[in-house]
DNA sequence: ACCTGAACACCGTTCAAGT
DNA sequence: ACCTGAACACCGTTCAAGT
């Protein structure tokens, strides 16, 4: 069996923001409520299914209802991005408080993140692709929240301003790399009905292997490059980019810019 | 100044290929000729601007007949992915015989692909996302002419099989995560008329830095985050891949699925 | 035999007319 | 004052009627 990261479920249903001013009449039409159903229904058709008039439909409404709420399509997938990334920060893990060191902050956001990708991976392309709203944000760790905390974790484990700088870009180049191709790999063309069915992973490559003539050395090494070592490599390129980063902390710089100050 | 990375315009008018079926009518409308195109439109309109209806017009022609050459928009976006990877393909600095050894050869192909990633910006997230034809495909090296050469090439410089794999994958993984935070950084709306307008990085600055209330770490950090660090991180994240990656030829493994077997 | 106009079944979004 | 039906300006794609 493939050991599946285990993680609490972020779908479960979240008490309703204390919020004075929402009138809370009989399921009123909300704006988390509309990016919620959003998120489900991607993750159950796809990110290309997704019309604001089926979306309407699951909630029950017409079509443009949703633009009191959402101002538009591209501003829904925005507030996916931003709702996912939220329910992360707000998980018990990934508090400053919980973490060991600085070493141990970093592995429970990567795994939280991670998490993220696995639960919803026709979403997590959208949070790696979006343009990011200002130049100090990048993915996937693209909102001020995030980034605040942060650095200031790191800050409180002896890293300096460069080096918190430094490690929050490193990070993310190392998070966006792996989970993308992670769930690239597990792209797989959806028949919204089978979703059960596990894509009888033999069949699947004897069917792809057959176009493998020319090609020998794939041909040969198609059993290791189709092999999932998704984890492990993901544990591996972790602690790497933490040796990296410990020596980040004894002083040394990744973008090193020395000498444009005078 | 910046300093831009320099590479020979993949965009320069081919030959066309040595086909004989081909009639060489008053300018055919050919696949390659569609696939071109479309590159073009969305280097300069943005991947959302693209129809086929527009394209079509682009080439004098109506929206049907484009389906003469290519089977669909989807199909569309993975032919014009293909293309810009073929190009890079028949470059004389990715060549196995132009490198002086493995390092040379990955720096060389991480530089290539960066190259296209940085002409292409709006085209650089669908060589990342579009779903892989095959499990042993992984963007953004993700095509069996890639693969085979890559594999090839590190092997015949002492690499055994699992760990040319592993190579494969983490060096795919360096490529994704570090070229994608790239282009998402640069990834400013296009106004199709003002392309030469140079946003006014201070501008730009200025307004989004008037949000900071609250975020007191990121506003003292601001400066360094904005700052386009990219190709020294890049130059350096990939001198420490390749230092992971020499443990890697010295016997140890990356994936190190050992024991599933006995 | 080949090409393409008109048409189909959708989109996102707007806005006037309804309550 | 609020909500929404019908409408607008598009899509991708098909297919019959033209040459």
């Amino acid at each position: 069996m493939t050991s599946r990261l285990a993680w609490p479920a972020f779908e479960e249903p979240m008490p309703p923001p204390s919020d004075p001013s929402s009138p809370q009449r009989r399921d009123p039409l909300s704006r988390p409520r509309v990016v919620r159903a959003a998120i489900t229904y991607i993750d159950a058709h796809g990110l290309g299914q997704l019309t604001m008039r089926r979306l309407a439909a699951t909630l029950g409404v017409e079509a443009m209802s949703l633009y009191k709420h959402v101002s538009g399509r591209d501003h829904l997938l925005d507030a996916m991005v931003d709702a996912l990334l939220a329910d992360l920060h707000g998980h018990d893990d990934v508090q400053p408080e919980a973490a060991f060191d600085w070493r141990d902050y970093l592995r429970r956001v990567a795994h939280g993140v991670r998490a993220i990708a696995q639960q919803h991976p026709q979403i997590f392309p959208l949070v790696a692709t979006r343009p990011p709203a200002a130049p100090w944000i990048q993915p996937p760790l693209r909102s001020l929240e995030w980034i605040e905390s942060f650095l200031r974790t790191l800050r409180s484990h002896g890293f300096g301003d460069r080096q918190a700088v430094d490690a929050y870009k490193a990070f993310n180049s190392f998070l966006l790399g792996h989970l993308l191709l992670e769930v690239a790999n597990q792209q797989v063309p959806i028949n919204p009905e089978d979703r059960a069915d596990p894509p009888d992973e033999e069949a699947r490559f004897e069917a792809a292997a057959v176009a493998l003539d020319g090609y020998p050395t794939v041909a040969g090494l198609a059993r290791l490059l189709a092999e999932d070592t998704a984890s492990l490599e993901f544990a591996s390129a972790l602690e790497s980019l933490l040796v990296r980063l410990s020596g980040l902390v004894d002083g040394q710089t990744i973008s090193g810019s020395e000498g444009t100050g005078g």
